[in-house]
DNA sequence: AATACGATCAACCGCAATGCT
DNA sequence: GAGCATTGCGGTTGATCGTAT
């Protein structure tokens, strides 16, 4: 469990590692869907997340943003990210936004297992690399330019392309559909609504106590602000209390 | 059938950049 | 400008799975 006792036996949970279940992806979904990307920091405990920020947004980066391409990669993908690595190196990041739908880390991945060998192993793909290595420092500066614009747009294209119908769209479970980035917390109305919704009280009695995020309620007391489903139903949470 | 090995990929970690007070 | 919080990035790790021995 994510439970643990301080030396002096007080009550503390830890962050949640490892794999993401159905369940989280399912929560940081509906949280994301309803109140944007606002602060990832902070946005976990709102979302009934026992996760880091930085956790959070990198599943949502690398698996649950909508319009992220699954499976293998396309020939003319593979021809893009030869090419783009060749004249960018390992920028991944910079990479991805030239490669719609594609994650770096998936691009990472993808240079790692597969391309990296094949451009070692090949001497023509291997001396274009180290000629567009050589270009590649002059162009550099305009390329970040253009790249910040793409960000931009990049961003905005997120917010509204997507709804659940998407083909590409992983995660079964997840019924929701994107609406916009509305970009706040919630007032303490908006989230209790928020729970309500997202485990019908039928459900939630339905469920194994057991579950993580339920199990801290017992301990409820010992954290600072943790937030659960059974705290909105008994107007147990204060938003007041809680510093942003 | 057991196990050793390599490939894959999701996720972590540390650090740098940026923003805010 | 210092200090802190937050975000973004790239390198790396480790769990899992398929294949070979």
């Amino acid at each position: 469990m994510h439970v643990m006792r301080t030396p002096k036996g007080e009550m503390k949970t830890s962050l949640k590692k490892g794999a993401w279940s159905l369940e989280e992806d399912r929560k940081l979904i509906a949280y994301i869907n309803r109140y944007g990307i606002w602060n990832w920091s902070h946005m976990p405990k709102y979302a009934g997340l026992l996760r880091s920020g930085k956790s959070c947004r990198l599943r949502w980066m690398n698996y649950l943003k909508p319009g992220l391409k699954k499976g293998s990669f396309s020939k003319e993908e593979e021809q893009n990210i030869l090419h783009f690595h060749s004249i960018l190196g390992n920028r991944w990041s910079a990479i991805a936004r030239k490669l719609p739908g594609r994650s770096d880390n998936e691009i990472k991945n993808y240079w790692h297992t597969t391309l990296k060998k094949r451009v070692t192993n090949n001497p023509v793909l291997k001396g274009s690399k180290q000629e567009s290595m050589n270009i590649s420092q002059s162009i550099e500066s305009d390329n970040d330019e253009k790249l910040d614009q793409e960000d931009v747009n990049h961003a905005n294209e997120i917010n509204f392309s997507w709804t659940s119908k998407d083909d590409n769209y992983t995660p079964k479970d997840n019924q929701v559909e994107f609406i916009a980035d509305i970009g706040s917390p919630g007032t303490v109305e908006d989230l209790q609504y928020f729970w309500k919704e997202l485990y019908p009280l039928e459900e939630l009695e339905e469920r194994n106590i057991d579950e993580d995020m339920f199990l801290d309620h017992i301990f409820q007391d010992s954290y600072d602000h943790t937030i659960t489903p059974w705290s909105f139903y008994n107007d147990e949470y204060d938003i007041t209390s809680t510093s942003i």
